[in-house]
DNA sequence: ATGCATGAGGA
DNA sequence: CCTCATGCATA
């Protein structure tokens, strides 16, 4: 959970909305905000799972969703326009749930299982060496012609499609609400940034002491793209550059704070650590 | 929780 | 081809 300070938790990010009508969208913006956070809370409370909610809904209403929305819903991880549709929907589950549904009501279910009509495409997984060279072109032009993808293809030895395909992804998660490290404290520190390694899953799970010392971290604005800097940081980290280093020096705070590329391949199991310490 | 993928709909 | 809503599969 995003520990909800008292500051405006979303703001759009990137673009500085400022047309006379979009002003609206700020006011909505924090109530979506609110009710995605009453929504799991609540969730929980009735002891339904993610997936469980999607299911029931298909059951009560014939709309169903899959785990993996109401997971974004949660985390305020889909557009804005996305967002405020399914709101009302889940608004209404919600109330109805607190009155007629018991805990554990699951009818279990008899599944069928789907016989998906065409069979879906394994997940390719690209490397993180990859990933940087997508992030860097994309920083660059986030839009790339047909003939620069089929190049960035070659160069990259993958399928063309494939890298058509994390364009429009990219471009998509760039447009999410939710999603930032969520940090723009009152002011900006000008004072050595804690580098975001910190965060490294350092074993600090601080199970005695509720104030954990360590709560990473502010990422100056003078980063322009924190997306793309949070992206590198996880692939940096998780791409065996630190290692596990990070185990040893709680403190290996700072080495600048834009660390280089490597570009070596890094041959390692990814293990994405997730940004935040957000429940379940 | 998220990465890659699909498919509908729009130019 | 793109955007957008959505989800399977995976980390």
């Amino acid at each position: 959970m995003r520990p909800s300070h008292g500051l405006p938790p979303l703001a759009m990010r990137g673009r500085p909305h400022f047309h006379p009508g979009a002003m609206d969208e700020n006011i909505q913006l924090e109530e979506l905000d609110r009710f995605a956070k009453e929504f799991k809370q609540k969730r929980i409370k009735l002891g339904f799972t993610q997936g469980d909610v999607g299911v029931a809904m298909g059951r009560l209403y014939g709309s169903d969703f899959s785990q993996t929305t109401i997971s974004r819903f949660e985390a305020l991880n889909l557009s804005f326009k996305n967002m405020c549709k399914l709101k009302p929907i889940l608004e209404r589950w919600l109330e109805d749930a607190e009155r007629y549904l018991t805990p554990n009501q699951q009818s279990l279910s008899t599944e069928a299982q789907l016989e998906s009509a065409r069979r879906r495409k394994k997940r390719t997984s690209i490397d993180n060496s990859v990933k940087v060279a997508l992030e860097m072109h994309f920083l660059r032009n986030s839009r790339p012609t047909s003939a620069e993808i089929t190049h960035l293809s070659e160069d990259l030895e993958m399928e063309r499609e494939t890298v058509r395909v994390w364009f429009c992804n990219r471009r998509q998660k760039e447009k999410r609400i939710g999603s930032h490290g969520e940090e723009e404290s009152t002011s900006i520190q000008d004072s050595e940034p804690t580098s975001p390694v910190a965060q490294l899953g350092l074993p600090s799970p601080a199970v005695s002491s509720p104030l954990a010392p360590q709560i990473p971290v502010s990422i100056p604005l003078s980063i322009q793209n924190a997306d793309f800097y949070q992206n590198l940081v996880n692939m940096q980290k998780t791409g065996g550059f630190f290692g596990n280093m990070a185990a040893e020096m709680p403190k290996l705070s700072n080495f600048g704070f834009f660390p280089q590329i490597p570009q070596m391949a890094a041959p390692n199991q990814m293990a994405e650590i997730t940004e935040l310490p957000t429940a379940q």
